[in-house]
DNA sequence: AAACGCATTTCAAACGTTTGAAATTCTAAC
DNA sequence: GTTAGAATTTCAAACGTTTGAAATGCGTTT
């Protein structure tokens, strides 16, 4: 049940010197052996692992650090950790992240430019050795990360595309086919008059998803009506006068509806349970998120855009290894495109 | 909109040795110079502190900790990143190690016993300095953290009360208070046939919110009835079994119900829906939790049991931190409560 | 028996910081 | 103008690791 290795540790780390002094020969060849140089005899590398082994040697990172001049972090921008698909793509991060020896710092925006700024100094302070960053809604200038640059830090953009920043490294999801597709499986269930419900028009994912509408409706011969486009952001409020816009005629009211953003969606579809629109009950939605609370609804979404949030977050991580590692030329910006997937409920 | 500070950076950090060529003076001086200490002239102090606000100085993260023999990491395992509880203690736990100059490290063990060893191993890889724990399910041996104590890394656990561990630090919620409250709730709307759904027999905390529902029961002279207690884990099918048992005889059904967890309480909530069962709009329910997705149910719950998870990960922290400072002795174990509060929607 | 070549090991400096002890400069009193 | 004493600065070692250069040991060849 415990014990057996009960060996009473000493409680100072054991180091390097240590194991020297143990085997009774330099410092240099215990660190090759331990790091297999070829030069040393393979008996004196057995040796040293065996007693590396024995007295459980750990490896000093901060020593090793400064010696190579890394921090072996990577500081991550992003909007809201409370939205799950930056907790998922956080998740993805962590796990590539976690194998290829590196650690994150995460900092939330909250959406908000100046506390995006605020992230950005206080990464530089953590000496981040590269930068993951989704932006926030209303970031168009981005000198706050210039320091990075002449650092020679490298930064990955996801997610939001920086699209004011021409020069850079982006990890993008393929939205605008994940709404073509959405679109066109709502035409496909016999509804013409489908809805499109926008997020906030400083986030590129907003015209890439209306394009994917667009297009969708223009290849199955619908005609495009601005009357059934509306915007709105992450705010409640917002969402229900969009809503009413939309639904404002029920002769004219569309019987589907794709929106930017499940969350959105799920309080439109509350406002219009709550005003008792006639039909209500016939409106067929899809949204961008497949949530796992869509199977509590009493009208769920008949189809979710899964965004592989996991998957974003994993490729931008590995682009910036890969930065990192010299691998690519920091100058030789990348764009790397992440498919979505229609999931029908 | 940009420039004005375009001061064309060498991209090599500064260090203290070039702000001492700078100006001309040793690195000691400016050593202690930057950090206040009295010997120093405030003549050169000024100067030198003036000189690396000028360069951008950023001291060396590596090259402190190394000095210190500290990481500055601190190691959080936890059962699951998806679940909003955590999620929320993270943020706590985050924020606060930030403002104290430390970082964390998440680990997620799916709430596996053998993942949590993994984990363990890893972080004592990673060289944290303390630790921050909300154990597994199933986890009644703790030798995988006998190492941890034998370096003395101090450790804090937190929500679930590792019973089989007497000499550790704890921070937990107030569960009792928290379910006493809810079932006087529905007591005091009139309910006599209470039902209590619990978690998994080996977490602590599912035996102390049963306590809260009996001894409110009691205070209000309700006779306790064996056949309204019924146990579940986080599996769907056994939620359901656990609520065929409890509303089996139609009858005899509860007509109120307190559950160990809210999630749990959805997918109780949407079988009885699914059967139809005939009292199901008037079954008033409580749960730990208050997910903010409530607000989206058509039979959401009367009220939420508000955990406060940011709270109680702040406190974990806080703690730790203190051990770490030698504030608290390692041996002086505490015992920390945090609130639970009843939010009636 | 000296000299060469090879395998293996060790030396020593470096990464950037901190800090007690030692050295230097300054002030003021005699 | 010497000197005690304080104020200020510098020295040097240390934290644990890596790594090219230098040194050592040893067998082989001449």
């Amino acid at each position: 049940m415990h014990g057996r290795l009960e060996k009473k540790m000493s409680n100072t780390p054991i180091t390097l010197k240590l194991l020297a002094e143990k085997l009774k020969i330099s410092v240099s060849t215990v660190s090759k052996a331990l790091n297999n140089y070829p030069t040393i005899n393979e008996h004196t590398k057995k040796h040293v692992q065996d007693m590396a082994r024995e007295l459980h040697y750990i490896p000093n990172k901060s020593a090793i650090n400064l010696k190579e001049r890394k921090s072996r972090i990577i500081g991550v921008i992003l909007p809201n950790l409370l939205d799950h698909f930056f907790t998922r793509s956080i998740y993805g991060i962590e796990q590539f992240a976690t194998q290829h020896g590196y650690q994150i710092i995460i900092r939330q925006t909250k959406d908000d430019l100046a506390e995006e700024m605020r992230s950005a100094t206080m990464l530089l302070k953590s000496q981040v050795d590269g930068l993951i960053v989704a932006i926030s809604k209303n970031t168009q200038d981005f000198s706050h990360f210039n320091e990075f640059e002449n650092l020679g830090i490298p930064i990955v953009y996801y997610t939001r595309n920086p699209s004011f920043n021409l020069n850079c490294h982006k990890v993008l999801g393929n939205t605008f086919k994940g709404c073509y597709e959405a679109t066109e499986l709502l035409i496909k269930r016999g509804h013409r008059k489908i809805a499109y419900l926008g997020g906030p028009k400083m986030i590129s994912f907003t015209h890439d998803r209306f394009n994917g509408y667009i297009n969708a409706l223009k290849d199955n011969d619908i005609a495009f009506d601005v009357n059934l486009v509306a915007y709105t952001d992450f705010d409640k409020e917002n969402t229900i006068a969009a809503i009413q816009k939309l639904f404002a005629d029920v002769n004219q009211a569309p019987t589907a509806l794709v929106a930017f953003k499940e969350l959105i969606l799920f309080d439109a579809i509350k406002y219009l349970r709550s005003i008792d629109h006639p039909q209500v009950k016939e409106i067929e939605c899809i949204g961008f998120g497949n949530n796992s609370f869509i199977s509590y609804l009493d009208l769920p979404p008949i189809a979710s855009v899964e965004e592989n949030p996991e998957s974003v977050g994993e490729n931008a991580i590995s682009l910036l290894l890969k930065l990192l590692d010299k691998e690519i030329e920091i100058k030789n910006y990348q764009k790397v495109m992440v498919d979505c997937k229609l999931v029908v409920h």
